[in-house]
RNA sequence: GUGGGCGUAGCUCAGCUGGUGGUAGCCCCGGAUUGUGGCUCCGGAGGUCGUGGGUUCAAGUCCCAUCGCUCACCCCA
């Protein structure tokens, strides 16, 4: 049996990964009219980096990392998220100092050993954002709608729904009001009495109905932000409506990773099977400091570009094919010599070339041409040679002209080839 | 970690209560057109029926095991 990929890997074949290239080109394109900047950083980290930021007791740390010992007995982790990484970069490279604010995004794999299905992998690629060093409430509305903007412009449709966290300061006042509330309660699902032990927040997004029918009369962590989380909360909110960006305020969205403070928000849709989250993210004010780095604020988002392929496939409008230059149809030995000269002196001088170089028929080599989506094919024989002049035929319109061979074709651009055809 | 579905050609899949693997579609090659593509027609190539065992005169089909894929739960991008 030949060996296979490993499970919840995936390879990306010719055919997809043009619509990868779509999203990526789309994303950065878009990230810099935002300022940012790419930041490349390591696929392997210590793995005490993510115990720290991500949360001792979260799942992810406790049962999804890729976590192994180094030939010097130390712990290293394949990257679960991209913040981590990204923080410590920034840390240690003194980036803080650079600039007072700083925009960054990398694009890359992820790793997280759960059991795959749709729209899940054990590797899975996200475009990560983080912005650094400032705590405006407009700075949160900017990078929810900068989110916002890459899905229109990938042509998706998503909604956005936000909620606060609160900070260090009241959030400890909302949980105890939380489980004060769960404890009223007497049949909770199985699911609920563990989440009460281990993230009480998540019993808010049990889907047991008998449980939201409880749940209905929860606390929300809204009505318990201090005065400085209120109030950034509706900053926030007001700078999403400057925007024009749609959104819907969800007091009982959870998020999975320990460090989130103040301003969460999740990009939601219905056509991803049992997923539905996009995209994610989330103020984290103590984490650079947390991780021993200057006390700045940070907020971040991840989107996972997994999820944006599979959108694209049921909600977008294709990719136009790819289109090639020339195709050189030789016939015959000679005329293969010379063909095979020319496609790379005319590919040094910029156009996309192919041809055959098996001796097949005039026929299949015009076949050829065709599927490749050639705009115009170069027909060269025994007669062609003698002639010192090769046919050139134009796909679309099927015209064809002699061109002298060393002459016009030595000097070819795009636009002269599709002159020749005046 | 738990549960459901599915493994037949490179891809998508037929194959009924066991009885010789499909003129199936896509793709590929050749021909119709002695040197001109996308359409059409004709021909051809391509298979350890996931793997191992069992039942049977006979297993793609039934049974057991195993591996893989997939969807869902948990959780998440």
């Amino acid at each position: 049996m030949a060996v296979k990929a490993l499970k919840g890997f995936k390879d990306i074949v010719p055919g997809e990964v043009e619509t990868w290239q779509f999203i990526e080109a789309t994303a950065r394109d878009i990230l810099h009219r935002f300022g940012c900047s790419e930041i490349k950083v390591p696929i392997l980290e210590k793995t005490k980096l993510f115990k720290r930021s991500i949360g001792e007791t979260t799942d992810i740390v406790e049962k999804e990392m890729y976590t192994f010992s180094d030939r010097n007995g130390s712990s290293l982790t394949m990257r679960p998220e991209g913040t981590a990484p990204v923080l410590r970069a920034y840390i240690e490279n003194g980036l803080h100092a650079a600039k007072p604010i700083q925009k960054l995004y990398t694009i890359g794999p992820m790793f997280r050993h759960e059991r795959p299905q749709k729209g899940r992998l054990r590797q899975f690629h996200q475009i990560s954002v983080e912005v650094l060093g400032t705590d405006l409430p407009r700075v949160d509305a900017e990078l929810m709608a900068m989110a916002a903007l890459i899905l229109q412009e990938l042509g998706l449709s998503a909604s956005l729904e936000i909620n606060s966290l609160g900070c260090p300061s009241c959030r400890p006042d909302f949980n105890k009001a939380l489980l004060d509330f769960i404890g009223t309660i007497d049949d909770l699902c199985d699911d609920c009495l563990r989440r009460r032990q281990t993230n009480p927040l998540r019993v808010l997004d049990c889907k047991s109905a008998n449980c939201q029918a409880h749940y209905r009369n929860a606390p929300s962590i809204l009505d318990h932000l201090c005065p400085a989380c209120a109030d950034h909360f509706s900053a926030v909110k007001k700078g999403l409506d400057l925007l024009a960006v749609p959104y819907a305020v969800n007091p009982f969205m959870v998020r999975g990773l320990d460090y989130y403070t103040r301003t969460t928000f999740e990009l939601l849709t219905t056509d991803l099977g049992a997923q539905s989250t996009v995209g994610a993210g989330g103020r984290y004010d103590g984490l650079v400091a947390q991780l021993g780095g200057p006390a700045v604020p940070g907020i971040g988002f991840a989107m996972g570009m997994e999820r944006l392929a599979l959108l694209l496939e049921e909600q977008g409008d294709g990719l136009p094919e790819p289109e090639l230059d020339l195709f050189i149809a030789a016939i015959g030995p000679p005329a293969q010599d010379e063909a095979f000269r020319m496609s790379h002196a005319l590919r040094s001088l910029g156009l996309s070339v192919a041809m055959d170089h098996q001796d097949r028929s005039l026929k299949n080599q015009m076949k050829q041409a065709g599927r490749a989506q050639a705009r115009f094919t170069l027909i060269l024989g025994d007669a062609e040679l003698e002639k010192g002049e090769a046919i050139l035929r134009n796909m679309a319109s099927h015209d064809q002209i002699a061109v002298a061979l060393g002459g016009e074709l030595s000097a070819w651009s795009l636009a002269l080839a599709d002159k020749l055809f005046d």
